[in-house]
DNA sequence: AAATCACATTAAAATCATTCTAATCTGCTT
DNA sequence: AAGCAGATTAGAATGATTTTAATGTGATTT
C-alpha cells in the first residue's frame, strides 16, 4: 500500500511542474530533473557540460540534444539568461534579474555583480535603435 | 628596366613591414597582406570568416591556419584586440584604445561607443584579485 | 481507460569554428 | 650562398552545438 503523504521529492517535482507550466512548457520527466537541478538551489552559472555532470551525479541520464534544447527553451521562456564566457560554451545564468559579472581570467568563472554596486550612464542609442540590454563584464586576475 | 620610385602599393608595405618588425613580429608575406587589408584603411571588426572574404576579394589566398595564427599574434601584439560578439566567431578589434560596443540584435554587428559618451563608476574588485579590464555591451534592436 | 495528436526525447550523424600535425618553405643572419 | 629558427600549408582532428529521423510521452478527447 503506498503512502498517501508526499514526499520532500514528489514536492519539488510539483513545484517545477508548475513553474514549467507557467512558463508555457510541457513538464516532461526531462524539464523536471533539469528544473530541480538549476533552480531548486541557489543561483548558479551552468553550461551544457556542467549540467550532464550534474545530471550524472543525480544517477540519471539525458541526451546531450535535450539538454540543448531545455537550456534554450528555458531562455526563451525568461528562466534563464545567458551570460557572456570566457571560452567557447554557451553559458547560462539562474539568476535572471538585472545584474553584471566578474570574470576570473584564468579560471573562467563567474561572479554575479548587483547593479546596486555601481552607477552607470549609458550612452545614448543611434536613431532608430532602442537599448535592448545592458551587460558589463570586469575581467579579473589574481592579484 | 626597374623604376627605382616606389609605388604606394611598394610604400604601404615597407608602413606595413616596419609596423610588424615594432611589433616583433618576422614582415612575412601573408602578415603583410593581412595588416595591410586591416590597419591600411578605417578602423574595422574582424572574424576569421570576414577576413578570409577580403583576402579572396584581393586576389590572394591564405592557409585558414595562418588567418587564426596571425589573428592571434597581431592580437598578443597588442595590435587588435578582441571584443564580445553575439555568434560563435572569435571577433577583433583594429581599434585598440579603450572603448565599448554597440551590439546590433539582429545583425550581430558592432559600433564603438567612445569611453567619453558616458561614466561609470567601477564595483570594488573581490580580495586578491585586480581588474584587468572593463567591457560594456550594450545590446540595441531596431524600433 | 483506450485512442489520438502534438510535442519531446533520443542516438547518431552532421556541422561549424577553431586547433593540431607534420611536412615544406622563407626571412634573416652568418 | 648556407643554415636555422620560425612561418605557412593542407588536411586531419577536436569540441561544442545542431540536425535528422525514429521512437516515446503528456494531455486531450472519446
Amino acid at each position: 500500500m503506498e503512502s498517501v503523504i508526499p514526499t520532500s521529492k514528489d514536492h519539488n517535482e510539483l513545484d517545477m511542474a508548475s513553474m514549467l507550466r507557467q512558463a508555457g512548457l510541457r513538464p516532461t520527466r526531462q524539464r523536471i530533473l533539469l528544473a530541480s537541478l538549476l533552480f531548486g538551489a541557489e543561483k548558479c552559472h551552468v553550461n551544457a557540460e556542467t549540467l550532464a555532470a550534474k545530471i550524472a551525479q543525480a544517477g540519471e541520464h539525458m541526451a546531450t540534444a535535450t539538454i540543448y534544447n531545455c537550456l534554450h527553451q528555458f531562455e526563451t521562456a525568461g528562466l534563464l539568461q545567458r551570460v557572456p564566457s570566457g571560452d567557447d560554451a554557451i553559458m547560462f545564468d539562474t539568476n535572471v534579474t538585472h545584474h553584471h559579472h566578474f570574470l576570473i581570467a584564468d579560471t573562467g568563472e563567474l561572479i554575479d555583480i548587483p547593479v546596486t554596486d555601481f552607477k552607470t550612464e549609458l550612452p545614448q542609442a543611434p536613431d532608430g535603435y532602442d537599448i535592448e540590454s545592458v551587460e558589463l563584464v570586469v575581467k579579473l586576475r589574481k592579484t
